[in-house]
Order: structure tokens, then sequence, then C-alpha cells
DNA sequence: CGACGATCTTGACACTCGTCAAGACTTTGT
DNA sequence: ACAAAGTCTTGACGAGTGTCAAGATCGTCG
């Protein structure tokens, strides 16, 4: 017996620090195997045995560094947005006119509908969950609102590169590119995937004209 | 010991009508204690068990009505399903200009955003859960096409009303307005109820002429 | 080298779940 | 009114869960 699950403590310092930078490591690792079981079964069927199977650990590990399931689930969470709300921002940077951006964008959607499906799943799944669970109430909104201004950003550029203006607030954009989004995706998974990754890209490129408007 | 559950046989005629109907009663009083406890819990959280509470009867009664828990729940979304899909026929059917028609779709929406949210939140669980479930995906891929049919009459008779067309397909044009709903139901549920309501009606109503053009 | 602390494994606990069977109760038919 | 069929309750089973604790193993430092 020996270290608390995550210790809060700020330790006696000198090794203090590497040690704590080893347990992030493994918390990290951990929650990778975390997020590959997750988007694999699903919020409600992932149980800490099939984590620790995805990982090189046994089912005690996961309890060792993390105090319970809901704050493994927190982490992974946070340890997933890290990774996607910048996914557009090369996009935002690199197109030079509103044409090439609305191009780019949409076959960047199909891209990551295509490469990332079980972690797009994850989150729907994640967001629906959270309508029942409280816990994950506040990460969800964490997160959704990250998407929301990354959505934004995407569509501030577009505006300008088209010499317009958004059409719609904020939210009601991303409601409508992430419905663009979600409904690719269970086509995705639940008819033909192939099919969903073109569908999608024409769908955004048809329907970004109508989220800007000329000047005034 | 007696009728085995799901008793598929044609049984003797006669009583047999009239008994059949009595088990699809029970059936159906069982599917909406089972749709309440559902709409309240998620699909995950569930249990028999928990129906059963919600109903007049003790748990094995549910096992005597349905073969298995997949077979409840089947047949909860079949009879869901018979409700929802005609919520707005009304409206096609009543308004007699685009204005009038598109005030009127806007309406209904917060309206059952506000008076039928559990029955909402247990559709985006169940179809989420269709990801990770093969068993939920044929209910599922039939109600999400019964929407998207309900959404197209709409659309068409709104761009009927103003001498217009379509401005998308219909799987595209349900992705979109289903983004919008999704937005307000997750606002409503981890956020302002009462906002949420006032949100969907403005960015439905905003968002909807778009989904037409001008004929050619 | 020996000891100590950190790490990991193993096994157990209390609980919930779907499923099922035995029997009690109710309704129906004659 | 009696018997048969239908209906419902009760209790149990095996499997799976999160949680936890005791001990084995490993690395590191005095």
């Amino acid at each position: 017996m020996a270290a608390p699950a995550r210790a809060l403590a700020p330790s006696p310092e000198s090794s203090a620090r590497a040690l704590g930078a080893k347990q992030d490591a493994r918390r990290d690792q951990l929650a990778e195997s975390a997020l590959e079981t997750l988007g694999e079964l699903g919020y409600a069927r992932t149980s800490l045995r099939e984590i620790a199977a995805k990982s090189p650990f046994s089912h005690g590990v996961v309890h060792y560094y993390f105090a319970s399931k809901s704050e493994l689930i927190a982490y992974c969470v946070r340890y997933y947005k890290a990774r996607c709300v910048t996914r557009y921002d090369a996009i935002v940077a690199d197109s030079s006119t509103a044409e090439e951006l609305r191009a780019a964008f949409a076959a960047k959607l199909a891209e990551t509908l295509r490469d990332e499906a079980p972690m797009h799943r994850l989150w729907y799944d994640l967001r629906t969950a959270a309508y029942f669970e409280p816990d994950l109430r506040e990460a969800v909104v964490e997160i959704d609102a990250g998407l929301e201004a990354m959505i934004w950003r995407i569509i501030e550029r577009y505006a300008d590169l088209a010499r317009a203006r958004p059409s719609f607030d904020s939210p009601t954009t991303y409601a409508v590119l992430d419905g663009l989004f979600e409904s690719a995706l269970t086509q995705a998974t639940l008819g033909d995937p192939a099919a969903a990754g073109q569908r999608l890209e024409a769908s955004a490129a048809a329907v970004l004209p109508t989220l800007i408007s000329l000047h005034p």
C-alpha cells in the first residue's frame, strides 16, 4: 500500500515534481486506453476492466490513478478536447479566398468523419449521456462551447474573405453545421461510410454560402 | 406457469382474438411505463425493475409480456414513433401562406421542446446508443426516416406556398433542422429551458427561408 | 546490500442487472 | 361450482459492475 489515488497534496518538492510528472504520464496513457475503449463501446458500455484490458495493466491500476470512474471519464474528456478543438485552425490560417476555405473546410469535415469516427461517436454519446448524468454536464458544456467557438472562427473568416457577414448568430451557425456532421456520422455508422463522407462534403459545401450574407 | 412470453402462435380463434387484444393492451400499458422511465433515466440506465416500479406490476410481468429487454425496447420505440411522426401534419394542412407556416412551425417546435423534452431526450439517446448497439439500429433507422419524411413534407409545402423550391435535398434539410432542435434541447437540459424555447423559435424562423430558393 | 516507498496484481466485497421458474391468485368456460 | 387457462408475485441464479485492500514486485536511495 502506498500513494493514495489522485494525491492532491503538493508533495515534498525535490523528486516529487518528476514523480508527479510520471504519474501524469501514466494517467495520460490510461486515458488513451480508455478513449480507445470508449470510442468502441460507448460511454455506458465501457467498464474499468475493459479499459484495463486495452492497456498493459490490470484493472486495479485504474483505481490507483483515478479515485473513481467519474474522475477517469472527466480526465479523458478533457484530454480528448485538447486535441480536437484546433482541428480547423490551419484551414482558417492558410485559406486566402472564400472558395478555397469553403472547399478545404468541407473536405476536412469529410476527412475527420472518415478517420476519427469512433471519437466523434463518443462525443455525441457523451453529450446525450449528459442529459441523464449530471456528472458529465460540466465537461460537456465546456467542450461544446469550445467546438462552437471553433466553428465561429471559421465562419467569421469565411465571411471576411467573402466580404460578407455571418447570417446567423454563433449558436445557430454551430447547430446547423453540427446537424450536418451528426447526420453524416449516423449514416457512416448505420449505413454506408463512403457515401456518408461524400454526402457530408457536398452538403457542407452547399450550406456554407447560406451561412453568410452580402454586406448591407 | 402458462402462456409463453410473446406467444406468436395464431391461437385457437374464438376467444383468442379478444385475448390477444388484452395482451396487446397490457403491452401498451407497460410500454407507456417504460417510456416514462426511459425518458427520465435514458436508455442505458433504465432497468426492467425500474420500469416495473413505474407500473402497477412487479418486475416479473415485464418478462411475461416481453421475451427480452431488447424486445421491450423495440416495442416501445415503435409505440413511440406512432405518436410523433404526424406531429406537424396539421400545420401543413392548415397553413395558407408561407409566412403563416413558417411562424406556426417555429412555434410548434418550441412547444414540443417545452412539453415533451423527456421523449426528445430519449430519442437522441437511442439514436446515439444505436452507434454501439446493433439491436437498436433497425428501429432507429426506421424512425429517423420517418422524421426526415415529416420534415420534408413541411419544407415542400413551405416552398409551394412561397412559389419556391427546396434549396437542398431531403437529408440535408432534415439534418439542418434537426441540428437546431438538438442544440435547443441541449440548452434546455443543461442550461436555461425558457431561453432554449425562445432561441429555437427564433433560429428556426430565421433559418427556414434559407432552406428554399426562388424559382429559377 | 538492504530497506523503503511507489507501483502493480490479485482477489474479494456488495450491489445491480437480465432472466427464469415455481407457485399463488384471478379469470374464464362449461 | 369446478377445472383449466391465463395472469401476477416472489425469489433465486449467474454474470458483470465499481470499489477497495492486502500483498507481491519493482526501482531507488541511504
